[in-house]
DNA sequence: GTCTATATTTCGATAGAC
DNA sequence: GTCTATCGAAATATAGAC
């Protein structure tokens, strides 16, 4: 390895061939990382020649950027509005979604390579964690500060809570499945329940 | 990549010139990953030739797996006998232990390595969790399982209870550092606090 | 822009002297 | 066991025709 240079140049929409080599990087790298990804077996992918993938991207790395910046972009859709739903069913609602991402095969593969690759590429760590989880970090913080206004909580710090609900759906299935070990007895919806009766338990406004 | 195979063979007490191997190996890999360490990078590191690394460890495979069992013995030592503490002077202590493990930069890398790793090697995720995380969270289980006995706490599931309480001590420094982020304004202790807090007021037992 | 063909480097692994 | 030297494959990147 040599220069390692992701890229911060804004993303550009890509067409044509420019976005099947985009999407064959995309598959490639979240699954074999870095390192493990030949630009030979990118340009096989998406079915050009290697000639043709430099002529889009310049360098293996630029490359790794535009991928990190596209899978950010495309997994991390908006929650509906639920501020109106009373706490227990609007953190249901919460756990749900986020539960479908965590558990999500291309999910845990695109979170493996990120880890992975933040220690080289600080800025990898930042751009997808900025374009992902914080944005629906906030929009979880977001709802538990307006039930903490209409009092129906007690949220003391709902940035931190947000983090600690969305820790608390990443015990049992999520981790096993990141660690690579078969799937345990202990189903997703059990999670969610647990993890919600926690936080109703910790942040119940006080009577 | 051709064959990948881990290696499962226990592991043997080294010395010499194969100590020193193993260690430069563990530095390397769980540094740069599987893909991102080369055979040379490990014997310029070890002081040796590269014939003399193969000498010891026959692939880069093998040499792979000697590195997991040996990172994975390394870490995780026990915690004193607690169950004398009464549950928020208990789950402090082990929060304290616990975080220094989550903060431990070396701990980091080698989490990046494993996670990263165990989905063309499954092995090494089960490897390294049982040899490490599965012992401590069995260890906070059993605690959590006591203190429910003596009526100081009211755990229904303390396996579960007991993940669900490391989990949330990853939230904030650990994540950042995972990430590659700058260190946010949360203090370590503050998050000890805040985990056990919660872990009080979810499993109180009922007066 | 896209291709085929290739230059150059680096990788995992080995041969053979000591 | 340990070294130097090297092989063959595969990697990144480029040259040049179309």
């Amino acid at each position: 390895m040599t220069t390692r240079d992701a890229g911060t140049e804004e993303a550009t929409p890509r067409h044509g061939k420019a976005q099947l080599i985009l999407e064959a990087a995309a598959e490639l790298f979240c699954g074999e990382g870095f390192a493990g990804t030949s630009m030979d077996a990118v340009a096989a992918r998406a079915g050009v020649s290697k000639a043709t993938v430099y002529a889009h991207f310049a360098t293996k790395a630029l490359l790794f950027g535009a991928v990190v910046r596209h899978v950010a972009s495309v997994y991390f859709d908006l929650p509906p509005e639920l501020s109106d739903l009373p706490p227990r069913e609007g953190l249901t609602v919460i756990a749900r979604r986020c539960m479908d991402l965590l558990l999500n095969p291309r999910v845990i593969d695109t979170y493996r390579m990120v880890v992975a690759e933040s220690r080289r590429l600080p800025e990898v760590g930042e751009t997808f964690f900025g374009a992902g989880p914080a944005f629906g970090l906030d929009r979880v913080g977001g709802y538990l500060a307006e039930q903490t206004r209409r009092g129906t909580l007690a949220v003391p710090d709902p940035e931190f809570a947000a983090e600690l609900f969305i820790n608390m759906l990443k015990v049992g299935p999520h981790s096993r499945r990141l660690w690579g070990l078969p799937d345990g007895e202990r189903l997703p919806e059990a999670v969610i329940d647990q993890a919600v009766n926690v936080m109703l338990a910790a942040f119940a406004p006080k009577a």
